[in-house]
DNA sequence: CTTGACTCCGTACCATACTCCAGGGTCTAT
DNA sequence: ATAGACCCTGGAGTATGGTACGGAGTCAAG
């Protein structure tokens, strides 16, 4: 009563080529087989590849996303390293909220079509143009 | 008094190489040149390559970005089609700072070690679960 | 017990976004 | 007037994240 390939894949929106390519990479974890040879996945793995779709969508790569897999599994008394990894990417999810939000006005003021007083540059440009990085 | 391009690309941040591939693909608007056939990038150059390279770290494609760059010249009267693209674009954006938002509280749970009451699991995942894109 | 849909594997191929030459010209400071 | 740092071009190469394919086995329905 585990879920195929096809299930999961159609579930999560995505190809079955993604899914073993998802399993080779170490996105996912190997599921267990049925005698057969048969992928049997647990409901889970859908909510685990929706979630690389999406945290892609904001930027992530798989590399990072396989880093952020990884805290999972972290127990309540992290070890400092861990603990200083998660407070980095806090901060750096910090900073895309910031620059989406800053995107966000400067395309509504584009939209309203409450024409700045003659602005000395284009504000989509400027809105992600906060002091180095 | 143009900048050149070692100037502009040590000042944003990016190779050298990567401003000719930008030009080449139509992010960057062809510059002047001097006799010599050197390019002189206005400074506003800078600007616009660091707004592509966050861009990209937001999760916008090249091609996504050269629709949001396009989107400068619109004047205050614009074509409905664009309107309708300015709101897409803008919806987007809330979705992905919403997307943030639930992955910033999944991490920080996750560091204040309030280990949630045996949780039905795991939070991280959960966080960028929502129903159906 | 066969048909049609599905799965397996390995490997090759693809699109995107750079990145790196080679072989040559330019610029400026000494 | 020449060294050293910089720029030019076209084209090839790389990393990432998939996607497609061929040949073969599996499975449920009729």
């Amino acid at each position: 009563m585990g879920l195929r390939t096809g299930e999961v894949a159609r579930l999560a929106g995505v190809n079955v080529e993604t899914l073993r390519f998802y399993e080779r990479t170490g996105i996912l974890p190997t599921p267990p087989r049925r005698p057969s040879g048969y992928r049997e996945y647990p409901p889970e793995a859908v909510d685990l590849v929706r979630f690389v779709k999406r945290a892609q969508q904001l930027g992530f790569s798989l590399k990072e996303i396989r880093e952020l897999l990884a805290l999972r599994n972290t127990t309540q008394d992290a070890a400092p390293a861990v603990r200083q990894l998660v407070e980095q990417k806090l901060e750096e999810i910090e900073r895309k909220i910031a620059d989406l939000r800053a995107m966000h006005e400067a395309l509504s003021q584009l939209l309203c079509a409450c024409r700045r007083k003659r602005s000395a540059g284009c504000p989509i440009i400027q809105s992600l143009n906060g002091n180095e990085r």
